[in-house]
DNA sequence: GCGACAG
DNA sequence: ATCTTGTCGC
């Protein structure tokens, strides 16, 4: 875990957390390092009540994705959501969570964009960073970037573009006739083996089998 | 200035 | 994210 890193979390204005994701997005890596996957991970974090978080991390192995551990951690979130910094809310309480894991997963999937970031730098790049893990942006809906959406079938995609027409991401059909999901590269990972493990990760529901064991846990 | 805006 | 039942559709 960067120590460092983790002393830029805690921020008491949106400009000072914008200041360090401009800082940051420099250290994204895109290339994967050539590690085998055997366990996947998926991260997300429930609000039950208001200035409370419960973020949830389970570990799954890979390709069978069977549950093999978890780890839930509840305490006060000060924080609020503001569109853009969602990962100065969310990664404290998961970098709790992520202590308690038994082992170390081999990648982690985030609720949430990677690169596709206004500033390059969404929840999934942030916590990558900061974890010194691989990690992928795996978001319900878009936030930035122009894009087409691909036909129904599963595994069809159209890229996010950037405003310099820079692909930053995919818009992926996880299953037959569902909204998409939108993919990009968190870190330490290419984007085409994200969208790969994503589809490898989705042979019954559009949610990545370790986010919905996490989204489950958290209890939602 | 106006609209958009992960969870 | 959260407030919330039934209901339409595969």
């Amino acid at each position: 875990m960067n120590k460092n890193l983790l002393k830029k979390l805690s921020i008491h204005s949106a400009r000072e957390g914008i200041g360090h994701q401009r800082e940051m997005r420099a250290l994204v890596s895109r290339r994967w390092d050539g590690r085998r996957v055997e366990t996947a991970a998926g991260a997300d974090v429930h609000f039950p009540s208001k200035g409370q978080a419960r973020a949830v991390i389970v570990v799954c192995a890979f390709p069978s994705l069977e549950l093999i551990d978890s780890s839930i951690y509840e305490g006060p979130c000060t924080f609020p959501y503001i569109p853009g910094l969602l990962s100065f809310r969310e990664i404290p309480p998961l970098v709790e969570a992520w202590k308690g894991l038994k082992k170390q997963p081999d990648l982690v999937l985030c609720d949430g964009h990677g690169i596709a970031h206004p500033r390059g730098l969404g929840l999934a790049s942030h916590l990558g960073l900061l974890l010194e893990i691989p990690t992928i942006g795996c978001a319900k809906s878009p936030l930035y970037g122009t894009f087409e959406l691909p036909s129904p079938e599963k595994g069809s995609r159209s890229p996010i573009r950037d405003r310099n027409g820079l692909t930053i991401g995919t818009v992926l059909r996880s299953r037959d006739g569902t909204r998409p999901l939108y993919v990009s590269v968190g870190h330490m990972i290419d984007l085409r083996r994200a969208v790969n493990t994503v589809l490898a990760s989705t042979p019954r529901f559009r949610i990545p089998e370790p986010l919905r064991a996490a989204h489950r846990l958290a209890g939602s």
